[in-house]
DNA sequence: AAGTCTGTCAACCGCAAAGTA
DNA sequence: GTACTTTGCGGTTGACAGACT
């Protein structure tokens, strides 16, 4: 039978998006909300795929999006969660909250991956995942095997404390102010250090202001995609929603850790507050209505974090093997 | 100055999972 | 339970800009 296609080939524009291309949809988005992506070619008249619209505010329009240079913890972050997890960019990008997994992607295919191929030149791949790589035509003997895993467990949860550390928690702007999406320029001038956003960011965010004050319509939260597009800023805040793809996110992540810890469900699922003061009660509000309420699930990955680094405390020195150092000298 | 090479990144494509009737 | 639709993900491509020759 096979499958039609998405959209009229013939008629969906290709290409790099124009600026009035971005404004008509966000202005879309700002009065529907993110989702029913299928609908949305029809309803605002572009000559756009539905996915390419969905693609386009994923990776670049929707509000919170970092752009620029890669911080330290963050490549950090992104090299131990990919020797963890793979090349699974929105699991990675979901604790990258201002980065999408196409710029993680990216990054990583342009830059960290040849990085590490030449700081590593003894090792095939380069990459610290190759280390589990069983496709490695040298297979590296079991007990070496888990003792560079468990040496590359300690480094990841080194890195992760320190980018999920209060002080330094991946330029994140300041959100004590009343409205985390209210105004994204002020982002800028909240923190001018790190924040570097796309070009359009400016307009773009001159549309979304007040979107968070009018919060789209709940006959969209049909689909769940505003949970996904919101999904970095809910997994920040602690407050993911238990919408498929967080969900995916949690239950990977929690399994991640449950497999390689044996954590099981004696473990506090509620101590997430530390992250959730900083979003504005209208923000909350938003996100709690968009989302199912079920939350007990949603807490799981950061309270996992959570304990996992705070149980890195207790790790010994002594075992940090030598290849720990091989690997710190990478930075 | 012109041509070529290389790196970056936005966008596309195809597949698979999830959702729905 | 099945067929079909929609959405999300990861790999890949291609346009562009800057560096290099």
């Amino acid at each position: 039978m096979g499958r039609p296609p998405c959209c009229d080939k013939e008629v969906v524009k290709k290409g790099p998006w124009t600026p009035e291309e971005d404004i008509i949809l966000v202005s879309y988005i700002q009065e529907h909300g993110p989702g029913n992506w299928r609908a949305v070619p029809t309803n605002t008249g572009l000559s756009r795929c539905s996915k390419s619209c969905r693609l386009r505010w994923a990776n670049y329009l929707r509000p919170g999006i970092k752009r620029g240079n890669f911080t330290e913890q963050e490549e950090k972050m992104i090299i131990h969660l990919q020797a963890l997890l793979g090349n699974r960019w929105a699991a990675i990008a979901s604790y990258l909250p201002q980065r999408t997994d196409n710029d993680i992607k990216n990054y990583w295919n342009t830059y960290l991956k040849k990085r590490l191929k030449k700081l590593e030149p003894g090792s095939e791949g380069g990459s610290l995942g190759n280390v589990y790589n069983s496709s490695t035509s040298k297979p590296i003997p079991r007990g070496q095997w888990e003792r560079r895993l468990q040496t590359d467990i300690h480094m990841a949860k080194k890195a992760l404390s320190e980018a999920l550390s209060p002080n330094k928690i991946l330029s994140l702007p300041e959100q004590n102010d009343s409205n985390l999406y209210n105004d994204i320029g002020s982002i800028k001038q909240t923190n001018p250090n790190s924040v570097c956003y796309a070009s359009s960011a400016d307009n773009i965010a001159r549309l979304l202001k007040g979107w968070m004050k009018n919060p789209p319509n709940k006959a969209s939260s049909k689909s769940n995609s505003i949970v996904s597009t919101q999904n970095s800023f809910n997994n920040f805040a602690g407050i993911e929603s238990a919408s498929s793809e967080g969900k995916t996110n949690s239950v990977d992540l929690s399994e991640t850790f449950e497999s390689l810890f044996g954590y099981n469900d004696s473990l506090d699922y509620s101590s997430n507050s530390e992250f959730s003061p900083s979003l504005s009660p209208e923000a909350s509000t938003f996100f709690q209505d968009e989302t199912k309420p079920s939350t007990s699930i949603a807490e799981i990955p950061f309270s996992l974090l959570e304990k996992w680094l705070l149980d890195d405390i207790k790790i010994s020195c002594s075992d940090v093997t030598s290849s720990v150092d091989d690997h710190a000298t990478l930075f």
